[in-house]
DNA sequence: AAGCGGGCCAACCGCACGAAG
DNA sequence: GCTTCGTGCGGTTGGCCCGCT
């Protein structure tokens, strides 16, 4: 389709907006509205475009305008709403009172894209890296968000977790995924031998959940004993719908517990506790943050970014607990088989590791 | 103090889409 | 059904500011 531009002249005034022209516009507006704006800068007496008039009320004049910083709570919701929205600013800008979507747009592109990346979280797809030859850069990565120590900012905080967690994550489902061909039945499922959610598309509010999940491991609330099958989830009511039932589990895709434990608490140093209970990230919970648990399936429920985006506002600080369910039933930690070496398990991460 | 580079943000540009004729 | 108009939207740009050397 396409148009030509409204201001094909060349003589309309362009570049920043003088005070002389600002009040002319509010003075206009105020007293006759903005009924067609390509209309308002002749009879205005501006030497603008329409587009530009448009452009600078509804980005700059506007008497609702919020000016200043993003507060904690507008940072998490552009959050939560561009991993679910992605680049709809003018939508995400509706659930933000006062703020422009020029605003958001800006403040994505400048602040919190990069906090995201700088924890390792594509800005685009809100993923973390899933391929398994990123193993290897995954110690740095956890040295990476080691260093960042603990941040003021509970969101930081919040990413920081995040990313440490993930790394976690990654580490543990490399391994996994090295020991298939050797050990486990062709065609396991790595992931659901961990009962986490298969690859795909990986949220942050996914990230929320999963760390949540593997905090639970982490401080070792999940009990895993020796021998012993999870038969419930633990105190956090993990669910993971996809997770096969315990039967199902083979024996030999058990891992050691003290594997487990080196691998989930290596470095960790219990920082949930960092976070702000003010900002509504709350450990192991992040209550606010959470998605409608009981109902979906992170990353493998195929929603309407609209719907899921309703969904998570309606229900985002009034989730019902989760269902106890199978989750984690398939992670079976118990003892290795005696003729299994481990050694040689971590000889392969380490060897793929310098690679 | 001057030059440089990067960050930030207001504003611009071009396309898309719905409404009206 | 088509063309034109008006507006919305998302991506990009350009200039200002600030910190560093």
């Amino acid at each position: 389709m396409g148009r030509s531009p409204c201001c094909d002249e060349s003589h309309v005034k362009k570049g920043p907006w003088t005070p002389e022209e600002d009040k002319k516009l509010v003075d206009y507006i105020q007293l006759h509205g903005h009924r067609s704006w390509r209309e308002l800068p002749k009879n205005a007496g501006l030497n603008r475009c329409g587009k530009s008039c448009r452009l600078r009320w509804t980005n700059y004049l506007r008497p609702d305008i919020k000016r200043g910083n993003f507060s904690e709570e507008e940072e998490r919701l552009i959050l939560q709403l561009h991993s679910a929205l992605g680049n709809k600013w003018s939508k995400i800008s509706t659930h933000l009172p006062g703020r422009t979507d020029n605003e958001i747009k800006n403040y994505w592109n400048t602040h919190l894209r990069k906090k995201l990346l700088r924890v390792g979280i594509d800005p685009v797809t809100h993923q973390r890296a899933t391929d398994l030859d990123l193993l290897s850069s995954l110690p740095s990565l956890l040295a990476a968000t080691a260093k960042l120590g603990n941040l003021a900012n509970p969101v930081d905080n919040a990413l920081r977790l995040h990313a440490d967690v993930v790394a976690r994550y990654q580490m543990l489902k490399g391994l996994i995924t090295l020991m298939i061909p050797s050990v486990l039945p062709p065609n396991t499922d790595a992931m659901n031998l961990l009962g986490l959610a298969s690859p795909g598309r990986y949220q942050v509010n996914d990230l929320l959940r999963q760390n949540h999940q593997l905090e639970g491991l982490v401080n070792g609330s999940l009990a895993f004993g020796q021998d012993q099958m999870l038969p419930a989830p633990g105190p956090l009511g993990l669910v993971n719908p996809n997770t096969p039932s315990s039967s199902q589990a083979s024996p030999e895709s058990r891992i050691p517990q003290e594997m487990m434990m080196m691998m989930m608490k290596s470095n960790y140093d219990g920082s949930s506790t960092l976070i702000d209970s003010n900002s509504g990230i709350t450990t192991p919970g992040f209550s606010c943050l959470d998605m409608p648990t009981a109902h979906s399936t992170p990353s493998s429920v195929s929603i309407s970014p609209e719907n899921e985006a309703a969904d998570f506002m309606q229900g985002a600080c009034g989730t019902n607990a989760s269902t106890p369910s199978q989750g984690w039933q398939g992670l079976n930690l118990a003892e290795p088989d005696d003729d299994f070496s481990w050694k040689d398990i971590l000889d392969q991460i380490c060897w793929a590791d310098e690679s």
